[in-house]
DNA sequence: CGCCATTTTGAAGGTTTTCAATGTCAGTGG
DNA sequence: CCACTGACATTGAAAACCTTCAAAATGGCG
């Protein structure tokens, strides 16, 4: 298993009431906290900043850090032995990831662009747990609501055909947009072909041709190879 | 979409001390929890019985409730409109189910023979978790834990053939039954193979036809349809 | 403008599904 | 005791869908 090695130590920055001007907080886990609690808890975040293809942390790395994305995208992915790659999710902004119950990394988080990220020593988070309660229902929350997207890739995976996966994977992106307040149409896709194909369990050239048959058909349009236009919505949804 | 209906009113249970004298305790999400407020948890509990088949939910249900599987096995799997189901996971004593964050259930949980189950109301445990940090850190181990269970089921769904989600299977059921103390090999099957199949995301025939060939290759006996002894350990992980 | 990476399209091949038939096994009744 | 039944599982052959291999097209960037 070839992985690059990390660059542990990037540029940070952190000051009591840059929690507090956060904008993607009303969308992460620290939204259950009080305002004058989240001064506090501005003391125990670091921010950091990765640049495009840049790797969070690695499998099996020493999970000593939980990560907020505070702004851009990241791809989680998990390597098989043999070098075959399964990406378990694309991070938007509000989303968290890490491993709260294990002390290794389960899979590999990679920047998609340039991101910024909230990162946190799981050993802060559970001492401040245990002041404030708060805390301890947002995450739980965030990590219910990570499990409840899961649980619906599962069923993408295991039962839809190419088509239905490249709509379900388009309407997701567009969900996932208007949740933080982004635009939902059009919708960017900032990762490659070949994520959306390590994503959704296909071959590149599958997922080309499945978005050329949505284009066929008029359900989407493509501003260009990043950019998609949905025409109509209802037809990317099961029927 | 065709739902039978429930049977919304059980033979239930309760005392102060049943929770202190559980045998699955130590697997559970309650096992954070010190004796002494264990005897007051019992009170928010109740112990229900369902019989084979029966549905202990189903998906789009008000989600009133959290359960935790204390004998038997539960199977959870999502509808789609044109009938198909997708199997999220077959539940062992001391999983915990039921939807957190929703206040609709997710998907169907269903009874594979008898099982016992514990029930509790939601608003009662978010009482519960304010007086008693040790319970939020429970359930925020237990969700953690069910997240990588699902993240690995991602890998599978999406890059294994159908021999490797067989072997995968059999593996994950023995490491399963380890877990909670069960003997690891011969293994017991309980669910159908048409339950395996709508699982792995394959057909009832292609189950059928990986056990034959793992059969052929001596990696795996049969002891009846529904017992398994596994010869080698090493030939069902992947490479 | 030309290069190179990425994406799209085409055709052949392979794995799983589908459709159909046979086999297994526990339960029932003659 | 054994044949019958019905649900479940296995096996076989053809068809479908996705992958693989190959080639052409696109698009960003020096």
């Amino acid at each position: 298993m070839m992985l690059q090695k990390v660059n542990k130590d990037k540029p940070t920055s952190t000051n009591s009431s840059r929690c507090l001007n956060c904008k993607i907080r009303s969308h992460s886990f620290c939204r259950a906290m009080k305002e004058e609690d989240i001064e506090d808890f501005s003391c125990i975040s670091l921010e950091k900043i990765f640049k495009n293809k840049e790797n969070i942390f690695l499998q099996e790395d020493v999970a000593n850090n939980l990560f907020n994305v505070t702004s851009g995208n990241v791809k989680i992915y998990k390597l098989l032995n043999d070098g075959r790659i399964q990406i378990i999710g694309f991070l938007y902004p509000g989303d968290f990831f890490g491993s709260y119950n294990n002390n290794k990394y389960n899979y590999c988080a990679e920047a998609i662009g340039e991101v910024k990220v909230c990162s946190f020593l799981k050993s802060d988070i559970n001492l401040f747990i245990e002041k404030n309660i708060m805390l301890a229902k947002g995450l739980l929350h965030q990590t219910s609501h990570e499990l409840n997207l899961v649980q619906d890739r599962i069923k993408v995976l295991g039962k839809l055909d190419s088509i239905e996966r490249m709509s379900t994977f388009i309407l997701n992106v567009s969900e996932q947009r208007a949740r933080i307040g982004w635009q939902n149409n059009p919708i960017s896709l900032p990762m490659t072909r070949q994520d959306i194909a390590d994503y959704l369990g296909l071959t590149i050239e599958t997922v080309s041709r499945s978005i050329s048959e949505l284009k066929k058909r008029s359900i989407i349009k493509l501003i260009n190879k990043k950019q998609i236009f949905i025409n109509e919505f209802d037809q990317l949804r099961l029927e």
